[in-house]
DNA sequence: CCTGTATTGACTGATACGGTTAATGAGGAG
DNA sequence: CTCCTCATTAACCGTATCAGTCAATACAGG
């Protein structure tokens, strides 16, 4: 790719980037076209090829980008460095928050190009992205302090379901279409609220 | 549209607009292809074209089938048909993977088809599809049994983390591509169990 | 054999694709 | 003003694919 696509204002920078996620996140890698993406990020097509020299360059920085983001955001986070799990799921989840404030449509594109099964992609694609998530819910998982949880239910069904749960609201809120990160932050930090209310041992 | 599909045998009707419901998932009205969906449905071209006079009528017979099925489920599980929530819960469940039994990418569809923008399309998608389960869900929420609940949660946010955990559940069997019915029944009747566990009050 | 229907391969004109290229425009330096 | 640089684009190219058609086949039952 050429590098002076990082001269550019990062402003127009992410515009760019997010059209591209967009576009390649509402269809398959085949039938996204480069001409769309320009034309959504508000340059023309062929400064788009311009900067990325062909559309599998594209795709390939996107997918980069999203590997490198989504680990810097946990790290900005500081999501492993406690051991409550409520404050881990917190942190966790504002990261998240973060990243879709920036990128709103790279979380469904990592998604869908994980599945990708286009011959000119999938074999690039060899850096397991789930890993970024799989691994630390593992460390989460088994650095978590469990006292003051509630002794009678299954943790890992608990854990399971909280994240089922962030998945099926952010979706939701994905597909409406109106992402106002403020207010999700916001919903989010009551769902933990009740969560911890539901989960919490009771004091009697 | 052409009567004579009708009387095709049940599995290839079902076949073909199987392979119809996965191909407008998962790319838009416009980019998604007759020719894919034929060659995915084990068809010609020609065929679909015989049985469909051309792609918006295909696209709105699937609109219909969706709502119609829908309707056909909650009304055969008897859903409303109880004030005990959980029972409702799981009954509303199972008629949810039945319906995924036999259309796999409906639901998929549906989501997709309610926010298609396409000028061909818009008009015509007038009836709510989310009106099926939005009325539905407010049924629930008026006719349940709140004996035996918790009394120091916020129901309507239980009610609403319930279905957003169902919606992630359901996303990523989905997304992982292997649905299998019997094994997903099994893991939402677990599901409730948990929670009727958790949100049950303790009798002391 | 015949007749009617299910099914398709081969076709069409139109469109949209990825990618290129030559030209335009703006801005700063002399 | 001229000259140079570099960001930006309109117009273009060969090709692939699109929705939709149609004449020809395959195949049934009689």
């Amino acid at each position: 790719m050429n590098d002076k696509f990082f001269n550019l204002p990062l402003e127009k920078q992410q515009r760019i980037i997010n059209a591209a996620y967009k576009m390649f996140s509402q269809n398959s890698y085949k039938k996204a076209s480069m001409s769309e993406i320009a034309c959504e990020g508000g340059i023309s097509k062929a400064l788009l090829f311009h900067y990325f020299i062909n559309k599998k360059e594209l795709y390939l920085y996107l997918w980069e980008n999203a590997i490198e983001m989504t680990r810097k955001e946990v790290r900005e986070y500081k999501t492993l460095e406690t051991n409550d799990f409520f404050e881990m799921l917190k942190r966790s989840l504002l990261s998240k928050c973060s990243l879709m404030r920036d990128f709103p449509h790279m979380y469904a594109f990592s998604l869908r190009a994980y599945y990708e099964t286009d011959s000119e992609i999938e074999s690039a694609i060899q850096e397991n992205f789930s890993d970024v998530s799989k691994a630390s819910e593992i460390i989460v998982f088994e650095k978590m302090d469990t006292t003051g949880l509630r002794k009678d239910i299954d943790l890992k069904i608990m854990y399971d379901e909280i994240f089922y749960a962030i998945d099926g609201y952010m979706l939701k809120k994905y597909r409406s279409g109106l992402i106002i990160p403020d207010e999700i932050e916001g919903e989010i930090i009551s769902l933990i609220d009740f969560w911890k209310k539901v989960y919490m041992q009771k004091e009697a």
